[in-house]
RNA sequence: GCUGGGUUCGUAUAACGGUUAGUACCCAAGAUUCUCAAUCUUGUAAUAGGAGUUCGAUUCUCCUACCCAGUACCA
């Protein structure tokens, strides 16, 4: 029987989600949506030392930002759900609210003989490490140390069974067991095996707060939610034994979800994952929203450092991923269609800043005007100018070409709404010497006299046809002018330039640099 | 250390036994322009090393090297 496609995203609120995990999100949400299933999203907040507030609020903010909607785990106003309803029958979709329900799994699987109850004190654990680190070797808590620790299957019941009431810090682990090869498949990374001599008896449930570990709430909830496919990171992996062995120990293995694990994010120069430090040091964002710790530090996000959430998407699709063709741009809705767990890579994927930005300029270019014009505006504001909207949107027109972040705008086109405040020194030696300014502020003087309509197409014909039928040096004069009205030889066309800023700003800026240098 | 995973230009990747090993970003050169940017054209640059299997290996197998992950009462 076919299942409906539902797949979830399973974030820790341990601080803020990066962008590996964001694409984590991403291709999940792309999954679902192919096949027309459900994207969950459950908070796995199993670990009550490491909560951090806001991580959670942040996690759905960031999701949402960038368009990845759960269709069920989180309502409408972006809260997780507590309460079951028709929409959400799963609720409570944050581990911490499930507590009640995992406590009886633990113990049935001790029951069928899957795992035991261990009664070792953190203290007891930390020397039989330290004493096997003394030796060079390494503690590992399975079939050939189990029997001399202190659990239900080296003390007699007697003895162990009035512990679980006198104490509350008793775990169940999980009982590995002996020398069998456990064969898994990866939609990723196709056939793996190992032998289970090599794992050890993980904790699945702890007394102390009544909270299963991940893997054990993973999997419980996993089933209950009937997730089809696990889509998680490549950290992962090595667990991926424990989890099989679960599905048999609860006898779930016929609905037990595929599982893809997904390359990791690596940092642009030198080797390792990406960590949220690399980011600031190296002048791009980790994550895509800002995040202040607690510490009052800031991290960048994208969204801050103004990347469009569709490029961030997009750039982060690709990272992993190819569609088999040459086509680099895509919609939310493209990759939904073209998405395929066949082309996502093995290898770990280092992260490209200046791709992103490349990314970042495509999608600006493709923004209307308009769009554009109502992101510059108060930017515009902020640094106290009060410009006339429609002439605003026409030098966005001009400029969006040039810039990769709205917020260039500002630094490409400053000279369009003040005046230059300096000359830049060396454009000004270049170009400002005698036999050329005295040319200038004779074609200044041209446009001054120009008594046609102000625009382009009125000003530049004559004006070019001026300074030519003078057989003056055309570059020359131009930068001269170019020097006056902009402060440095970069920028617009003269005749642009004129046109936006006017006759009588065109005369100010001449008297200017005639004082300043002449 | 052990276990698992990975390895094509600097980076992201294509080529799922037969190609002059393709594309994009970056970089460089040229064209264009009144400058800059943009644009266009061109260029530099890769199958980690070694054995096999095969008529033929980037592609399959093994070994080595290197990288990554896991090795918690963290996820």
């Amino acid at each position: 029987m076919e299942r409906r496609t539902r797949v979830r995203f399973a974030p820790s609120p341990t601080g803020p989600l990066h962008m590996g995990g964001v694409r984590t999100a991403l291709y999940n949400y792309l999954f679902a949506k192919q096949r027309g299933g459900d994207f969950i999203i459950r908070i796995e907040d199993t670990d009550s030392n490491r909560f951090v507030p806001g991580a959670e609020a942040y996690i759905i903010e960031a999701l949402n930002w960038c368009g990845i909607i759960p269709d069920e785990g989180v309502d409408g106003n972006g809260k997780v759900v507590e309460e079951a309803s028709e929409k959400h029958p799963h609720a409570p979709y944050r581990q911490s609210q499930r507590r009640g329900i995992y406590r009886k799994y633990a113990d049935q699987l001790v029951e069928s003989g899957n795992a035991y109850y261990a009664f070792d004190t953190a203290e007891e654990l930390n020397e039989a490490r330290a004493a096997c680190e003394a030796k060079g070797e390494t503690f590992i808590y399975n079939q050939t140390t189990r029997m001399s620790l202190r659990n239900s299957l080296s003390m007699p019941e007697s003895e162990w069974r009035p512990l679980l009431d006198s104490r509350t810090d008793w775990t169940v682990r999980f009982k590995m067991p002996e020398n069998t090869v456990v064969a898994m498949d990866d939609m990723i990374r196709g056939h793996v095996e190992i032998n289970t001599d090599t794992l050890d008896d993980k904790v699945l449930w702890k007394r102390a707060d009544e909270l299963p570990t991940y893997h054990l709430a993973n999997i419980v909830d996993d089933h209950l939610m009937e997730i089809t496919e696990v889509i998680r990171g490549e950290e992962w992996l090595p667990s991926l034994p424990l989890h099989y062995l679960l599905y048999q120990a609860f006898g779930w293995q016929d609905t037990m979800p595929r599982f893809a694990h997904l390359p990791l994010l690596l940092k642009p120069v030198g080797n390792g994952k990406l960590s949220k430090r690399d980011g600031d040091k190296m002048g791009f964002p980790v994550f895509p929203l800002n995040w202040l710790n607690s510490e009052g530090e800031t991290y960048h996000g994208y969204r801050e450092d103004g990347y469009f959430p569709e490029a961030f998407v997009n750039l982060l699709a690709m990272l992993g991923w190819n569609p088999g063709t040459e086509q680099e741009i895509f919609s939310m809705k493209e990759l939904i269609e073209a998405f395929s767990i066949d082309h996502v890579s093995k290898s770990g994927a280092k992260f490209n800043p200046d791709k992103a930005k490349w990314y970042n300029k495509e999608y600006l270019r493709m923004k209307s005007d308009e769009e554009l014009t109502d992101a510059f505006m108060p930017i515009l504001a902020s640094k106290g100018i009060n410009e006339d909207y429609d002439k605003v949107k026409k030098i966005v027109a001009l400029i969006k070409e040039r810039a990769t972040f709205v917020a260039d705008f500002w630094d490409i086109a400053s000279y369009l709404f003040v005046a230059p405040a300096e000359y830049a020194e060396k454009d000004a030696n270049k170009f400002w010497k005698e036999e050329n300014y005295t040319l200038a502020l004779k074609v200044a003087d041209f446009i001054l006299a120009f008594d046609g309509e102000f625009t382009k197409e009125s000003l530049e014909g004559p004006l070019e046809e001026y300074i030519r039928s003078n057989e003056w040096p055309m570059g020359k004069v131009m930068n001269c002018l170019r020097l006056a009205l902009v402060g440095a030889s970069s920028g617009l066309g003269i005749a642009d330039i004129v046109t936006i800023i006017g006759k009588e700003e065109f005369a100010r800026r001449i008297e200017a640099i005639k004082a300043k240098l002449c």
